[in-house]
DNA sequence: CGCGCTGTTGAAACTTGTCAAAGTTTGTGG
DNA sequence: CCACAAACTTTGACAAGTTTCAACAGCGCG
């Protein structure tokens, strides 16, 4: 990736002005904000964190202080229960916000794991709330964020609740496609940055059966899989298996 | 219930101040204000609606302009697939907040229909918005109402992905339990307002599954039922099924 | 009184999970 | 550089849990 290679010659200058310069503003926080109030959000975001691969960002009851976007790369969020039950959550690219559901408890509920090296932007809840006085569009936009976490989980529901093992992984990969699309990257080729495992707990399902799936899958032309790369050959009849749902996120 | 026969001697002027006389206001919108912030939100919640059992109080599509508090009843709401297919996303009791999923589209994401004779307080959205300037209370109460929304969602998703039958069962009756007992009604005692199919489509389940495990739990001591009336004669050994979740909503 | 809705129960069928084995890739240390 | 271990993936056979199909009972209602 060129931009890799061009980090490296950002200047302390920009940093500072993080959200005017990021190339997903338009995904995260700062979407519609004008010039001002950008600067306005750029002044309380003001810290960037490097979470190397396998490396947590936060494990349930932390304490709870900031929010976190995405700012390169790519999370898991996976819940315990008490004996020890593993429940993945959400898998997170790019401009997505996380850490909403510990605001209700001032402590994490999930825990956070980068499943590559990533870049996260802080951002101090309380200097949050406060902004939103001076800048009502960022309150409206926040709302809808969390508003759209809470229809985005719904979703989900529906394909734990109601969908058989195809069209559970029908409807994954047509919603990662989509939010790859939404970044301007392919709609075909993926890169899986899960193992079978994590798909499959994610999905309600045993690695087994996605790696059947995918089988299937693969012998019916809908998709090329070879261990984590994925290409999409069939979209339409993905989208058909999912239920057509745009689940754009 | 004598609450009903007192209700009639309710004068206008009591109306006015909704919140301040509302039996669940610590439950609901209004939690930890004080007496002068209770009056300004009552300003803006100056409606009340009543919904007849079998009533919907918006589908998926309307226009959203206001959230939803449930001042006394019961609603289920759910969504719809492309095909058709419906997925109960949830029952809710009085005191708690309908419509958050719509904030994100200025549509409703999904319907809401009331399961008995209900009554909801209308709380016009954007004045919502606009009070929180002048009551910051509110609105960091308002975040946290949003975020345990996620974090309650969050908990089915680990319901419908891991868990067996018997064990999404007891998960529901608990749940319901301690839902009940956070409003000052036994623990023991439900009264489940839906049919054995909206608790198994809510759970993923079929009726005939729903209704057999109500049979085992009713052999094992666990519970006693009959049709719609259901008490639990063993709180403990749920809860161990459930995963001692405390899932408190 | 009969009809419809809801709930219960049984038997068979099917999807998915479990257990097991083997192949592949990646990383590590000699 | 090679050997080996560890992690991941694929595939098969079988078991189990849940759904599907079907019949019937109870309750409420016109």
């Amino acid at each position: 990736m060129p931009t890799q290679s061009r980090a490296k010659v950002i200047r302390i200058a920009d940093l500072k002005h993080a959200c005017s310069s990021c190339s997903v503003r338009e995904l995260c926080l700062p979407m519609g904000l004008d010039h001002d109030d950008l600067a306005r959000l750029d002044t309380i975001i003001n810290r960037r964190q490097y979470v190397p691969a396998g490396q947590h960002l936060y494990r349930a009851r932390d304490r709870f202080q900031s929010l976190y976007a995405i700012r390169t790369g790519f999370f898991k969020t996976y819940d315990l229960s008490n004996e020890g039950g593993e429940q993945v959550s959400g898998f997170h690219m790019n401009g997505e916000l996380m850490g909403l559901d510990a605001i209700s408890s001032d402590a994490h509920a999930c825990n956070a794991v980068a499943l590559e090296n990533s870049e996260v932007c802080v951002i101090p809840f309380d200097q949050l709330e406060e902004l939103f006085h001076e800048v009502p569009m960022l309150q409206k936009h926040f709302h809808k964020i969390m508003s759209r976490e809470i229809a985005t989980d719904h979703r989900l529901m529906m394909v734990l609740g109601t969908m058989t093992a195809e069209e559970r992984l029908a409807s994954f990969l047509v919603n990662l496609s989509e939010r790859q699309t939404a970044r301007g990257y392919s709609p075909a080729i993926l890169r899986l940055g899960m193992s079978r495992e994590e798909i499959g707990n994610y999905l309600g399902l045993t690695l087994e059966t996605v790696s059947r799936m995918f089988s299937g899958f693969q012998e019916n032309g809908l998709v090329q899989v070879e261990r984590r790369n994925l290409a999409i050959t069939n979209l339409a009849a993905l989208r058909q298996l999912a239920g057509c749902a745009g689940t754009t996120r």
